[in-house]
DNA sequence: GATGAATGAGAGTTCATTCAT
DNA sequence: CATGAATGAACTCTCATTCAT
């Protein structure tokens, strides 16, 4: 597998890519911005990406199937429904706890962008989300979650209060620690669900 | 009462900017899209409104302090916080569903803009939102619901669910009916902390 | 003699523009500010006059006749040229410290204005400033002052002093009063002339 | 010696703005007739310069230090307040006449601009007319001019009649020598002045 | 005579993108 | 492989002027 041209200097403009957007959004962010940070010339930004779009829509890049595959390993090492989606929520506050530049770019840009739907990286994205869902079938079919429990609102309402949060506190800059809000909001969501 | 210019004029440059804010965004939506679409020039626009921005800013107008109101009426022909909780999730699901550039405008792109949150609207919209506190507290205290239980959280979850399912519509273009989710949403948050 | 229209209203319009344009120069005087400050309508202006530029000059208007007719009346009144020459160096002080609007505005504004060159007002200015020279002709034919004296040079150089001062106030500022002038520059004028 | 971007356009643009700010004043110039005459595109001209103020500024540039050196040099070499006041009267207008366009950039466009005051080319001017000073005094105190003489006075004389003709020159298109008036201008000045 | 309302025409400025080296 | 330099195409906003009433 061979690649052309530096991959560090491929990382890096992504990086600065990452941290601009984040911090301006994509429109305000310009290419001088990100150039000025990667410590590159605006060409060299156009021999790896094409266009600011491009740029954009790259960001994803490994970490979405690394988090898939993180989730399935965690799915793999865990017994029972409620576990599964303790840990579930448990990662999701955790990553993006861990990735804030990333969030912001994820949560705040890409969410709202139509043509990013279409892109491998949404997908892989939803199809780590839905891993949840045959999770709460597995649960109410075991009888630890209520029958008549709706799956796929129950994981709207899941993924809806982390995206919450998340943003709320991307947005207003606050400092808590969102793994606080694990339990609370996991025995929320079972309390509702629970057998 | 006295008007300055004309109001219809106003008006209409105001549902102009509204749909284009909807269809494309803030910083893709142009002056030009705009007075095309209300059918005036551009120089007019600008006799009625200062920028792009206070375009922006005032399209929440009337509206919020409206559903404030409702909110309240509703709250006071009510019995019961589960009840009360019912009505407010499905006023709120109504009214994004019967208005749905306002919803796109309030929820993708007024939501991420951090001058709007000093702004008179932004705190009529909190201060509704904010209505429903007492009423959780309320039924907590009357044993209506659990003890334990956190009403921030829940509130936090009612909204999050509310946008979440209301933004999918609008980015996603499906033709569900929100209202479709008032039961299940309300049940299945109520089922967390009912007694 | 007929006039329409309001005088009143034509002399309202003129004051305020005088003092607009005094304040902020030619350009960044608009319209509405000067229709602001004189309480009428942009379309009443356009009643009174054809445009902006008109406006700026018909700001001389009787001031510059009148200003012709007091030198006269003084030159009549007064016996020998360096007197007539004091004379009119503080006659030209007093009137533009008296009238500081018009002063901006004659000698900032329209002192540039290639096409007011062309206007009646700037003929009788032109012509008042030239009826210093048969004095200093006259200075010399009786030996008052020098023979090889320049009589356009010296007009020049009492013209130029006299404008460098006033502007320099206008520009900077400045409390000083320029009556305070006319000896020391007299005196100096008179110094390289008289016989 | 390095130098960013290429110098010759650089430049280029400032010859173009200086021509095009001295034949229609700095308002009514425009970028457009900037970059038509410097021939490059509009946004060129905003790689070298950040706005129309700035570039109307910078136009001084390198000149008013050679102007202040020259002065420097020769009353280095010159012995005699009179001969230093001539030489200083053939200096300015031989500069104003060698280069009109900056003449007319300079007196007419900059002299009256409140903000050029505060740039540091508006005090290598000041300082350099301030030169003269020292040398009125020094006439004074070696007897060669009157006592009593007032130095800032005679300067202000001296800096007016040169404006004054210059700028005469320049509105006017005559096409007079300027070098023509040292004499008689110095020597009106001194006939007021020498003891 | 007076004006509220509307606008055409243009201004300065920005920036993603490209090309010659 | 890297980039300095250049720009086309757009943008928001301004304002003198006009017209219908």
């Amino acid at each position: 597998m061979t690649v052309k041209k530096s991959e560090g200097k491929r990382e890096q403009i992504l990086r600065a890519a990452e941290k601009v957007f984040a911090e301006k959004g994509f429109q305000d962010a310009t290419i001088a911005d990100i150039v000025g940070r990667a410590k590159v010339s605006e060409a060299t930004l156009y021999e790896y990406y094409s266009s600011k779009e491009d740029l954009l829509f790259r960001i994803p890049g490994d970490l979405t199937s690394e988090q898939k595959k993180e989730i399935e390993f965690v799915f793999d090492h865990i017994r029972g429904a409620a576990n599964k989606m303790r840990a579930f929520i448990y990662h999701n506050l955790w990553f993006w706890q861990t990735h804030p530049d990333y969030a912001s770019v994820a949560l705040v840009i890409l969410k709202q962008n139509r043509k990013f739907i279409n892109t491998e990286s949404y997908r892989i994205i939803y199809d780590t989300y839905q891993m949840m869902l045959p999770v709460i079938e597995e649960g109410i079919e075991s009888g630890e979650f209520k029958a008549g429990t709706n799956p796929k609102l129950v994981l709207s309402m899941i993924l809806s209060i982390i995206e919450y949060i998340t943003v709320n506190k991307i947005l207003h800059g606050t400092p808590e620690n969102l793994l606080e809000y694990v339990d609370p909001i996991t025995d929320q969501i079972l309390g509702g669900i629970r057998a």
